[in-house]
Formats: structure tokens, C-alpha cells, sequence
DNA sequence: CACTAGGGAGTCGTTCAACAATCCTTCAAG
DNA sequence: CTTGAAGGATTGTTGAACGACTCCCTAGTG
């Protein structure tokens, strides 16, 4: 039998259990999409036929819709009327618009850090180490996963719950874009060590620096992406 | 052309013009249980019988559903499993989070106004003029309506479409607590000469300082609302 | 040859009815 | 007062059906 004072353990246990259990089947659809359109097995521009997945998938079409719905708005998918869902091709205007939004969250939730625990800091650092440690492996993939688990993390700093969300879903939305790059390498690379960099600022109370650095990091990361984008145009 | 005195004219028309509008059955559904959410219709807390709805809305109960998911993603509406859909209380942690998020999306978009063009800011006096409209007559919910245009519209210099709909979806959460409020004279009525007062800075071109004054006010209007809600929990 | 109208196939949008799963209430037993 | 077990009510999910719409192909016209 648990302390009866310890009142958190009955709220973590609680939690799990509901985490465990409490998803509707079109929720766990849409989290398997998610993945699929997020690793680029999916590319930009195909077409998810419903008949074939509700074959697939062995749910029923309205259920199936139903995660479209949740994947549609957090832009992971476009629906046209009458002609289904896509996965959405990011032109660059799109692109620069991302990055309006990212600019202006991130650094915003990084000049207005104050009295930071070092402890805190503690997911950030974890996520340097793995994007370090992959790019030592060439393993470009996975150093764009740690970097996108470190700009998570980073905003998570603002202890915002709907600030989260929307730089998940801006990030989640990213994504699709970076997929899309032949040559991840020349763009990832250079994300290590700026990611280092922004983390050092942050560690030694550099709060307005950190977010004047930030700023021109997004800058250069957009431009790369965009001249990555141009090279290799859909349309 | 067709004959003007036929009445099935008109009918063709109809239909064509609703579905030109690209607007799916549940998507004009959302519209209108969106209306009454903002409006204060549904108090917060009441739960959205989907029996009740279908028979009201002669829609199917997926049509409605699919309505459900669309205004959950906006915020208008908690869905909880097995147990429909209810129309949120907002505590203070909410309104904490909500005003935090504000903040960094309205300043950071003021404060990096550059060479605006006069003529986009036309939208903004026209919202200024009808807040002090309605306020001479004593219409506040109309205050807040002008109020809320205002500020969708500030966002919208950015011109950056993602931010315009973060904003909408901030805003239309924030008039749920609004509409909690019992005397909205006290709330409302400062807001019509902050607006014009931001407004005459931004006309000026003093961007850094529009931005720290708009700062301000929405730390006010936090601390408002805060302390209208305090008074009457519900929980 | 270019162009427009028309038809047909393939999908999506919406509805309906039914069953399974879950929650809430009630109430009796300890 | 707490616990546990029916029972009713509501939601979750399914499958099928039909109308509506888009796209593509073809035939006819100039």
C-alpha cells in the first residue's frame, strides 16, 4: 500500500493507465499515418485512397476519416474536396512562412527565459549528445530527429502547454520539407554545433544573446532548405 | 440564359452557390455550433448530446462528429472518450497559458513591423471605430467582438497564414472566458482607447514601442480577467 | 488539328441501422 | 460509509448503400 501522503503517485499510476488505454482506434490510426507521412514513406503529393486503406488497416472508412481529420489539422495531410487526402507538397512560400512562425515563437520563449534550473536544461543536453553522436555514425536521419527533439525541448522551456503544441505541429509540418531534401547532409551538419552553441548561451544565463543567435540560425536554416527545395522542384 | 420567371432557377443556383463555397455539410455545422459556443449560448461545461444534436440538426451523427473534431481542434470543445463532447471551463492555469502564448505571437508580430504600408492599416481603424461605437451605446458584448477583430487583424500584418489561424484559434478559446464574465462593462471598456492608442503608435511607426505598450495592456487585461473569473468558480 | 460537349468509371460525401464498449446511476450488501 | 453489481443511457465502430462530384476518355464540330 502506497503513502497516502505521496498524493503524485496516484496521479502518475492514473495517468499511464489512461495514456494506456485511453486512445480511440481512429487515434491510433492516425498515429501510424503520422509516422509513416513524418519518415517520408509517404511522399508529398501521393494520394491516401481510402478503399485501400481501410483494406489495409482493417478499420472502417469512417473511422479511417476520422484520423484523416486529426492528421489534416495538424497539417500532416491536405483534404480536397470530392478528391481525397494528400500528402501535402510545401511550396516555399510555405516554407517561409514556417519559418516566420518558428522565428517568432522561438525566440520569443528563449528571450523571456529567466531564472532557468540548470536541471531543465537536462533533455537539451541529451538531445546535443544524440545528434552528435549520430552524425558521427552519417546517420543524417537520426541527427534530424535529435534536432527536432531539441527545438521541442527548447520551447518546452516555457512551460506553455499550448505553446508545445504549436511548435509540434509547425515542427511535425517541417518535416515533410526536410524529407523531401536529397542531401540531408549538408543541411544537418551544421545543425550540431549551433545546436551546442545555443545550448552553451542558455547554460551561462545568455538569454538575449541565445535569442539573437537563434534568429540567425532560422535564417540560415531557412535559406539552406529553400535552396535545397528549388533544386529539385515537383511541380 | 435561363428564363427568370422559372422557380427552379433560383433552386439550381442555390445549390450551386453552396457548393461552389467548397463548404462540406460539417463544416457549416461547426460554423454554427461555433457561433454559439462564442456567443456564451452553451455555458461552459455543458456536454453536446449527439442523439439531441442529430434529431435539432438533421444531419447524420457522422456529420456531426466530424463537426466535433473540427471545433475540438480549435479549442471550442473537450472530447472525452466515451463520454461526448462538453464545452470547456477554462481555469486560471488556462487563461495563464492562453495570455502566455498571446503575448509572444501579437508582440513579437508588432515588434517586427517594418516600412508598413498606411493603407493596411485601414482594417484596424475600421475595428477602433466600431469598438467606440458600440461602447458610446453601451453594447460591450459588441466592444468585445471589435475588440477580438482588432487584434485578429493586428496579427495579420505579419502576413504570414499560420499565424493568422494560431491567433484565431488563441482568440476564439479566449472569448470562452469572456463570455464567463459577468460584468463586461469593467473588462471591456478599457480596451477602446488602448486600441486606438496602440494603433496611433503603430501609425507612427514606433514598432518597439507599440510592442512593449501592447505588452502591458495584455498583462492588464490577464490580470482583468483573472480576477473576474476568480470571482465567480464554477468549480 | 484544336476544341468543346458528353458519358462513364472511380471516389468521395453523407446517411442509416445495428452492435459492441464504456460510463453513470442506482441500489443492495457488507 | 464504502464496496460491488445490475441496468440504462450514451458513445465508439462497423458495414452497406446511394447520391454527388471529379477526372479521363471519346466523339463530334469547326
Amino acid at each position: 500500500m502506497p503513502d497516502p501522503a505521496d498524493a503524485g503517485w496516484l496521479r502518475t499510476v492514473a495517468d499511464e493507465v489512461r495514456s494506456f488505454d485511453r486512445s480511440s482506434t481512429a487515434e491510433r490510426v492516425a498515429e501510424l499515418l503520422r509516422h509513416r507521412v513524418i519518415e517520408g514513406d509517404l511522399p508529398p503529393g501521393t494520394r491516401l485512397s481510402e478503399e485501400q486503406l481501410v483494406e489495409v488497416l482493417r478499420v472502417s472508412r469512417n473511422t479511417l476519416r476520422e484520423a484523416f481529420r486529426l492528421l489534416t489539422h495538424e497539417g500532416l495531410l491536405v483534404h480536397r474536396l470530392h478528391r481525397g487526402v494528400f500528402v501535402p507538397e510545401l511550396d516555399e512560400d510555405d516554407l517561409v512562412d514556417l519559418y516566420r512562425l518558428r522565428r517568432t515563437i522561438e525566440c520569443d520563449v528563449v528571450r523571456r527565459l529567466e531564472r532557468l534550473d540548470p536541471v531543465r536544461l537536462r533533455p537539451l543536453h541529451d538531445d546535443v549528445a544524440a545528434g552528435a553522436d549520430a552524425a558521427r555514425r552519417g546517420d543524417w536521419p537520426a541527427v534530424g530527429t535529435a534536432n527536432m527533439r531539441f527545438h521541442q525541448h527548447l520551447v518546452a522551456l516555457a512551460g506553455s502547454r499550448r505553446i508545445d503544441e504549436t511548435a509540434a505541429r509547425l515542427l511535425a509540418e517541417l518535416r515533410l520539407a526536410f524529407s523531401a531534401v536529397a542531401e540531408p547532409r549538408r543541411l544537418y551538419e551544421p545543425y550540431v554545433s549551433r545546436n551546442r552553441g545555443l545550448l552553451d548561451l542558455l547554460v551561462a544565463g545568455e538569454g538575449e544573446r541565445a535569442a539573437k543567435e537563434l534568429e540567425d540560425y532560422l535564417h540560415d536554416s531557412e535559406a539552406e532548405l529553400l535552396a535545397a527545395i528549388r533544386d529539385r522542384p515537383g511541380s
